[in-house]
DNA sequence: GCAAAAGTGTTCAGCATACACCCATGG
DNA sequence: CCATGGGTGTATGCTGAACACTTTTGC
């Protein structure tokens, strides 16, 4: 906004966060990167990867320092999801939080910063007990990514650029918690001809092979619609 | 977040606002209340109304503070759009905004207080120039409200308490900026049992009259589905 | 030859869209 | 009696949902 009550320009006290909801692939299950909380208030708790903004930062660039700093990922889709406000969240002082999500690839996620900074993968049904109102934090990043990856194509940043339909079928049905049935999927899949199927399969997973697909950017800016 | 950064803990000059986005409908367009800024930077200019969130204030509560205070307004539903935080984006320093958007009825608005405030409406296909980025904002709330508008039941805050059918198709066509079948909506309004016809005319726009509706919230809160 | 996963079509119901005429009334 | 806005029904195409069998291959 602007300068309306200035009487408040000198006094403010409020501290500016960034939380980052991480959401990562694995076992069939979507998880959530959180990091274990070593110092008080609720020491020992787990906790969104958060930090305060800097002086002369923008909120986006400080979503994706935190988050490089924690994962040294870069150029990760990363979009706010909503503010947190109340003035007792966080029992420290008055401190709003800016929500930020991102979908990684875990195989791409090094390992060593993991155990630098005491993070951890854990599914999104079997969360820890989480510090302040990070539980809603994750809800309702939960309910955006839900609603999102139905009408954008976004989950393909929780796989390898090489993927298979039953892959993806079983990613969607994680992400959505219900089961989809395979032949309506896949055919609304194969309707989307930015997905283009390579040559080669996957043996890895069955005898007779699943062709692999990969999103084809280029086209997707062409036809621009998705839904799933 | 947490307390990760601890250094930014005690520098951080940021400061923090809240901008409302007010909408009201009049003469068949969407209006959106503005306010004259007379102080600068950017003195001259229109701009969305705002505040500083207060010491110990709620999000929420600081973005009804600031409406009240200029609208004399109370209970109004209100809803958090997205946090604006690029760094620059106010030149007198660095203030993240967080956007709420509200509906008011207009005739409920009292005159006094837009005038004590150098308020004034304006049809959204008409905006003056805003100050900062306020331009950005009032489009995201757009955007936001006709996402909304046709999957809960919200507009009828722009409407009496006793309104028309035709008047109500008239506001969507307002708010999409699109003309809508009378026959198609009229269908999917009636489908909605928590939309009631009343026995009253509304002699005022036509001889034959129209019938008078009104939105039952109990009945609404049994079906909860809503699309037009 | 069989187990295990990959792949393939059709039917049906509900919903969105397009479209044109009669009704009630005040003047 | 007529001008003005209010009110009504039907046909068509599309989309989402349900549903079961064949194919491939390594063992």
């Amino acid at each position: 906004m602007t300068v309306y009550n200035k009487e408040y320009r000198e006094l403010q006290q409020i501290k500016l966060a960034v939380d980052c909801i991480i959401f990562g692939f694995n076992d069939n299950k979507l998880e959530l990167l959180l990091i274990h909380r070593g110092f008080e208030p609720e020491k020992g708790k787990w906790s969104l990867i958060g930090g305060f903004v800097g002086e002369n930062e923008d909120l986006d660039k400080a979503a994706n320092r935190v988050l490089y700093k924690l994962s040294g990922l870069e150029d990760i889709y990363m979009e706010q999801v909503k503010a947190f406000g109340k003035a007792d969240r966080d029992s420290s002082g008055h401190v709003v939080s800016i929500t930020y999500s991102a979908m990684i690839l875990k195989s791409e996620y090094n390992e060593d910063q993991v155990s630098n900074y005491n993070a951890k993968w854990f599914p999104i049904e079997e969360l820890p007990e989480l510090v302040f109102d990070h539980r809603d934090m994750v809800e309702s990043a939960i309910r955006r990514l839900r609603r999102r990856v139905r009408n954008f194509p976004i989950a393909f940043n929780l796989l390898p650029a090489k993927f298979t339909l039953p892959q993806l079928q079983m990613l969607y049905e994680g992400i959505l918690n219900e089961s989809i049935d395979k032949r309506n999927f896949r055919r609304k899949v194969l309707q989307m001809k930015y997905l283009v199927r390579l040559e080669e399969k996957d043996m890895s997973e069955s005898r007779k092979g699943a062709y692999f697909y990969r999103f084809d950017e280029a086209l997707y800016k062409v036809e621009k619609n998705f839904n799933l």
